[in-house]
DNA sequence: TAGTTATTGAAAACGGTTTTCATTATCAAT
DNA sequence: ATTGATAATGAAAACCGTTTTCAATAACTA
């Protein structure tokens, strides 16, 4: 259990309308993944998220999961990770419920560790930097991903 | 065509060695594989590598370049990436043929430019966030990736 | 040169994701 | 509420990059 409930339904209901806004459709199936999203502070799998809504809704297919997630990536409504196990993940995209922050990696164990500290220092250089490449390559930069890669306290003493 | 000839050979025959010193024997199909992976300033797929071996070397199998790149990437040698176009990325490891730099990867057209400015400011926060979150977490930090992304200008003006 | 065994290529298997397609559920208009 | 247009769904199959299997081959050592 994480954070109160009170705001989670908020997100929810703002996720529904935003949903209808673009002119789909409010299903069963999307409601169920859209919470099983909003009420996890992990980084989960399409699998994850499907055998989760499948405890409620057994007759949801992996498919549609996949298809949902596709959308609020598209919608940017989640943020979808590669971190080197062979699977995408999916978190909560920065808002009201989520902080900008970034991923330690334990190469080992694949454990990961959001930080959010040096963010002020880390805006300073990222604002820096995607000035001035933005002149220079006259690229316009919607996002940014920094990873740190490298060995947890649990798997450095074996 | 890059750089010149003269150092390229001397990054392969300095391959070759670590190679023999990790027990490892040196084949012709590693050696072409290795070629292409030295004489290239792009992010190589395994197909790619797989398909200009292939004109010299038609018997060099999709498997041994799979088997080799993982062999030069725990070795340390080549760096793996994901841009995420569906398939793993190749280049040569920070070295004397290759400065440290980083990606900016178009959502649009996935052009990849390198960039090696600001490298200066950035090893000043990516060192002082290197210290601070080995301490607080315990993580010994090994590397790092940092990728912006956003539209380049080619895809910019339609 | 011979013998040990690491390396190889072809084919099959693997696993996460996407596509297909017939069926069902949603929602606006009645 | 009922209807109708059509967006959304689930099961199965296809997809595709990568890995595994295994018998044949090539690289090193003695
Ligand atoms: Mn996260
Ligand atoms: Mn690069
Ligand atoms: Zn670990
Ligand atoms: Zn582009």
């Amino acid at each position: 259990m994480q954070r109160g409930g009170g705001r989670r339904g908020m997100l929810r209901r703002g996720w529904g309308g935003k949903f209808k806004e673009c002119g789909y459709r409010m299903t069963v199936p999307r409601k169920a993944i859209m919470d099983v999203l909003g009420d996890s502070d992990k980084h989960l799998s399409a699998e994850d998220i499907y055998l989760t809504v499948h405890r409620s809704y057994p007759n949801v297919g992996l498919t549609t999961v996949y298809r949902t997630l596709e959308l609020l990536t598209d919608m940017g409504m989640i943020v979808k990770f590669d971190f080197g196990d062979g699977r995408a993940r999916y978190e909560l995209a920065e808002g009201p419920d989520k902080k900008h922050h970034h991923h330690l990696i334990c190469r080992r164990c694949k454990r990961i560790i959001e930080y959010t500290e040096f963010i002020d220092e880390e805006m300073d250089f990222l604002n820096r930097a995607e000035k001035g490449l933005s002149e220079k390559y006259k690229f316009d930069i919607k996002g940014h991903v920094i990873h740190f890669y490298g060995i947890c306290d649990k798997c450095r003493y074996k």
